[in-house]
DNA sequence: ACTCGCTACCCAATCGTTTGGGTAGTGAGG
DNA sequence: CCTCACTACCCAAACGATTGGGTAGCGAGT
């Protein structure tokens, strides 16, 4: 036993170097003037904290935990790391969670209920003190049973009424979009409108349409398609709607900038260039949307700052305050997948 | 404390509502022969067991941990999980530690060595068993630390001489390139690298190079340009070589789809049409490569059995086994970025 | 009748911290 | 001189599980 790292030097050890009782040695570190009933004489407490640096002590969080019933982790599921959204949003809590001090697991669930339950009740076993929830199903019923046994949980990315959550406004984002490609003279347009059980596309889709509708356009229920997020789920999603010679938009809203470049792929196969016969406007603005050969159009959503958010939010409820919904700012960026000033000239 | 969740009922509780020693009851548990020295009655265990699950038992990791000194956490380091690649790797890993029962840390080290220390320091301080390296730099200083500590390591995407890793044949990845570019009359070739601290880089510009030189060709030294592995690296990199307006290649190789789709965007700008008037392959073959508006050729890298083999490799070590690094294989998947065939018919 | 060898358990120490509750020793106040 | 209030510590009991080492009881063998 003798490693070198952080674990090979106890509290004991250091008592027994100074000559103290593990419990002195306990207070000092520990500091914050509130357990430091009495403290210890200053001279003393400078020599436990040289030594204690000296040798690397560091305390075992198994046995702090132990004793405290508290441990310092947060549990985040998510439907897929590799969905680039909430790889970055994931970031964020990485970073916040690092500053606070805290340690995260993170899982993905697939989108499956019984995947999300199942790495729940491992999390829960791992005894996290709380649970930020990326894929929250539009159907809660998961999310009372966390209630109802009293875990601490905010959700992120989509929103459940009723439960506390970081998002974007998904609502808002939508909106500006119809607003966008509305004043650039769109009437026929389609909605790749995501996975109806999450909020994000739902939210999005719905802003989309009434704003729209209240500018005097038209959207029947058939314009709609639901898909899966991911680049494939855009593409057949796209080829659907292009299949359709006879009613064809002139412009398609994905609610995901995945799907919308699938919906660019599928564009491309149907022979028509996007941004010139085909608007297409993505949302969350990920770092490759400008980068495209054709540079897409997306709304910007604060996907790092949601990730921030919600570990605030998180960290607020175990410290047992009354947290409110965080809805962050969208921001349109037009590009020339949906520029159609730039297509003519 | 009437918390319905794990957590609620201890081994001393089970033991008391049955009238027997809480150190039976985890013998019972534990099941295995191995500690099973004289077991317990049949009648007795099954209605050990039976209980146990009808109130959910389930031991606490915390305690379990200080007295076995073993936590079942696995520790994991990328540069950045927002990196398609890792994030799919991680995909991996999480598969393969949860079939293997341990729960996994990953954090961001943004290719920075100091985070890459301080993060590791934070996973050691939380007693993980080993550590999944994904970031390591070529000067693999740090790596020395930890063999020194005796921390159990192993890399994963990006290797080191010397020691055990999980990755992808690169140098093998990079000549199928060559191969190909060779074999569709590209002569003039330019190749954005990476960093020069990965392993990847180096070697898939390696492969590329000796077997492109083996061919017969010629490759400058200025035609390599270092870069970073994202869409924006990619941009400028391909910005830089393709301003050169006098010793323009007609091929690019781009040793990440990331720095591929900005080398795209980069040729749209410089009025080039890829496919037609320059082949650009990348490496990877992310889910997107195949979607782009211009298909993208790209080496496929097995990256969710890479995760599954670190976990593997780790476990093995953990075990005291002798283990050995692994290549998986590459396969080349070409599109229309370089495929002149296409182009001219 | 006595020992042997089982079976089916129980005991108690231990992992490293935290924390409520002491207690010597000291100086001041009465 | 006695009491009181500090200061600067020490003691010991947890937290929940694991594990080496018992031991009571019983049937069998001689």
């Amino acid at each position: 036993m003798t490693g070198i790292g952080p674990g090979s030097v106890t509290l004991k050890d250091l008592a027994a170097e100074l000559g103290l009782h593990p419990s002195t040695v306990s207070r000092i570190l520990h500091g914050k003037a509130d357990t430091a009933r009495g403290a210890a004489a200053p001279v003393t407490a400078q020599r436990v904290r040289d030594l204690a640096k000296k040798v690397g002590y560091s305390p075992d969080p198994q046995a702090t935990s132990l004793r405290t019933r508290r441990t310092h982790l947060l549990g985040v599921i998510v439907p897929r790391l590799s969905d680039l959204v909430l790889a970055v949003m994931y970031e964020g809590i990485d970073e916040a969670a690092d500053d606070a001090n805290y340690s995260t697991f993170v899982m993905n669930s697939r989108d499956d209920t019984s995947i999300q339950r199942r790495k729940m009740e491992i999390m829960l076993s791992r005894r996290v003190d709380g649970l930020i929830i990326g894929d929250a199903h539009l159907d809660g019923n998961i999310l009372d049973d966390l209630t109802e046994r009293k875990v601490p949980f905010v959700l992120m990315n989509r929103a459940i009424a009723g439960f506390a959550s970081a998002t974007c406004d998904d609502i808002l984002g939508g909106a500006l979009v119809a607003q966008h490609l509305w004043d650039q003279g769109h009437r026929d347009v389609s909605i790749i409108a995501g996975e109806p059980y999450a909020s994000t596309g739902v939210d999005r889709t719905h802003g989309f349409v009434s704003r729209f509708r209240a500018l005097g356009g038209t959207i029947p229920e058939s314009a709609i398609v639901w898909s899966r997020f991911d680049t494939l789920g855009g593409h057949t999603a796209a080829d659907s709607i292009l299949r359709d010679t006879d009613r064809r938009p002139s412009a398609i809203f994905a609610v995901n900038d995945f799907a919308a470049i699938g919906a660019m792929g599928a564009a491309n196969s149907h022979g028509l260039h996007v941004g010139r016969d085909l608007a297409i406007v993505g949302f969350n603005d990920t770092s490759l949307a400008a980068q495209l050969p054709i540079a897409l159009s997306s709304v910007h959503s604060p996907m790092h700052d949601i990730g921030r958010v919600a570990v605030k939010l998180l960290l607020g409820v175990l410290n047992g305050d009354a947290v409110e919904s965080i809805k962050l700012l969208p921001v349109l960026c037009v590009r020339d997948s949906s520029d159609f000033t730039w297509a003519a000239g």
